[in-house]
DNA sequence: CTGAAAGCGCTTACAG
DNA sequence: CTGAAAGCGCTTACAG
């Protein structure tokens, strides 16, 4: 027989639970929060009631009352491309290892109305802390406007990210100079550079890192070839704007690498024995590709995971002590490694061989 | 000067701008939450405040006192794929629109233990309703198990699946027969087909179109050859199983297409020449391989803007009027069409050119 | 080990 | 248009 139950919602409440275990409300919370306080009959007799009611606390009073959440904010400015899809990954896989949930808010643009309504919509929920994708201005905007009293760390592809908040990075920098200068060691007399969302700040670490490698060794600085996120612009910015001179190309990322390739074989280029050519973030796809192809090893999943754990060390009060014994160096930072990875897409130029 | 704070988290609440606007508790909630109620002067009057002291509603409190919450969850089984996380952001996108939030909450496997918590992560969260990416079996055990007070509705990629709740499709089965037909209108005496996650339940809608179309024609029904979802699986299951008398292939999706194409490559075969290839998802980057790819077409985004509306629908009352009047269909279902798109991968056989 | 009671920070009839 | 007060469903000292 279902027992009378008083709420407006019509689910069941812990005071339901409670009087049909025969107990007080502050047992029935007790079994849900500190088994190990309550006695083992009257537990036994709280659980069956809780399964017999259907009985599920309610999130929301559970927050109010205890000051606790289980729940971080990602504020992103992507979803779907590569290394946001698997940043968030990450964060997912290592909250749920924590029991926690995750919230996604996406930040459109860098326009202060949508930064604005993206930073209301976060602190509108009740949230444990924030972790920021700082991969693009926008994003940074947003977590600058966060109060001091809501935790939050960022991942980053930069040592010397602007929101100033704790963070894991993943230089692009060092992997742009990494992939710059393979295509020098093998002889290319300078490398071309297809750069997305260049000028705008957040592209600066990719392009910066080819920009000083070119620098370093002295050669020709080729004019920075802009072009967005989809293939098949990067497609028609190469074929608009790639001479005969290239021999060796950089790309923003797997992406735009390929949709270079595509341009170049259409013209009958052949990579790498014309044309050489480095992808970034060495997607899943970069190995089955014709050529496979040479890319920055970046590891995103591994940055999500770290940073979300740098956020519980926040939480936890730990992760404050570094900070307070370095005085002039107030925040955390931890770096992780980018690599190259050489695949059959570079190759000595034809004059070499 | 700073207003002495009262809350014990340490930031304002209501009861200090309420005092320092010099009106009552109710004049500030209705400035926040029905603001034509509240006369002119003292609404500008209590927004100074609000502005003054930084306040933010406390979004657990609020939830509990009205009853209503911003958020609904998001239960699907990964979040990088193509068409998970395109799906995700048409209902992120949604979502904003509307100003909701947005959880995501991955299902691990089949395992009952795996469905029990994420069951429980999602309802120990304050939500409005959830959404479930229906695309494989996982994800069905687990919206079964939602009790029924929980407003929910599916993305999925069959009429007819097994969680029987409200429901958005693009039909995999149709999309597949479109894809396999393709390829016998071109001559080809059979078709292969490279299949993921096979023979579980949830890889059925495109092998089932698939087999379903050549028993129709009537034509040889090959042994259908299990892969994985990486392309790299996908290319070493074609080394291994497709014999020379291969001259047509049907693809799970787009990777499992690429990575096929990478494997006859290998082997010396020429697609489409030797062998005519169809992926499917129609990914950004079919357009650029080589050759571009023949695909079919999903429009996840869309399938997830959708979703999201369905489930807008139900919560406002509006989504049950055709179940009640339908008697026999108690469910709503949406069906959006997935298309052929045909590039340079498929062609006739040698044998007939 | 157990319970009565206060309180978390809001919203919402109700009365004016 | 405005406010005093009850209440949302829990947790947590406090007392026993």
């Amino acid at each position: 027989m279902p027992v009378a139950q008083s709420r407006r919602s019509g689910a069941p409440g812990i005071a339901d639970v409670a009087k049909l275990a025969g107990v007080s409300v502050t047992t029935v919370s007790r079994v849900l929060n500190a088994p190990e306080q309550v006695s083992e009959r009257r537990r036994a007799g709280v659980l069956a009631a809780i399964d017999e009611l259907g009985y599920r606390p309610n999130g929301a009073a559970r927050a109010l009352a205890s000051g606790r959440q289980r729940m971080v904010g990602v504020l992103t400015g992507n979803t779907t491309r590569y290394g946001f899809s698997t940043t968030i990954h990450g964060i997912e896989e290592a909250a749920r290892r924590r029991n926690m949930l995750v919230t996604i808010t996406v930040v459109e643009s860098d326009d202060p109305a949508h930064i604005r309504s993206a930073v209301d919509l976060v602190l509108g929920q009740p949230l444990s802390g924030v972790v920021g994708l700082e991969f693009d201005r926008m994003v940074s905007l947003a977590l600058a406007q966060l109060p001091a009293s809501m935790p939050a760390v960022a991942a980053s592809l930069t040592g010397t990210n602007s929101s100033g908040l704790p963070r894991v990075y993943i230089d692009d920098e060092l992997g742009a100079r990494l992939a710059t200068l393979h295509l020098l060691d093998q002889g290319h007399a300078t490398v071309h550079h297809l750069a997305a969302d260049y000028p705008t700040p957040s592209g600066s670490g990719r392009t910066y890192g080819y920009l000083r490698a070119l620098a370093e060794r002295g050669v020709r600085v080729p004019d920075v070839v802009p072009t967005g996120w989809d293939p098949l612009e990067a497609r028609s910015a190469a074929l608009e704007f790639l001479g005969d001179d290239v021999t060796a190309l950089f790309c923003f990322n797997d992406d735009i690498a390929m949709g270079a390739i595509s341009a170049l074989r259409q013209q009958g280029r052949r990579v790498p024995e014309d044309v050489s050519v480095v992808g970034f973030d060495d997607m899943p796809l970069s190995t089955v590709w014709a050529p496979a192809l040479t890319s920055v090893r970046m590891d995103f999943q591994r940055l999500g995971r770290t940073t979300f754990d740098l956020l519980c060390s926040q939480l936890d009060g730990t992760g404050r002590t570094g900070a307070a014994e370095a005085g002039g160096a107030p925040v955390l930072a931890k770096e992780l490694p980018p690599s190259l990875i050489v695949r059959d897409s570079t190759a000595p130029p034809a004059a070499l061989r």
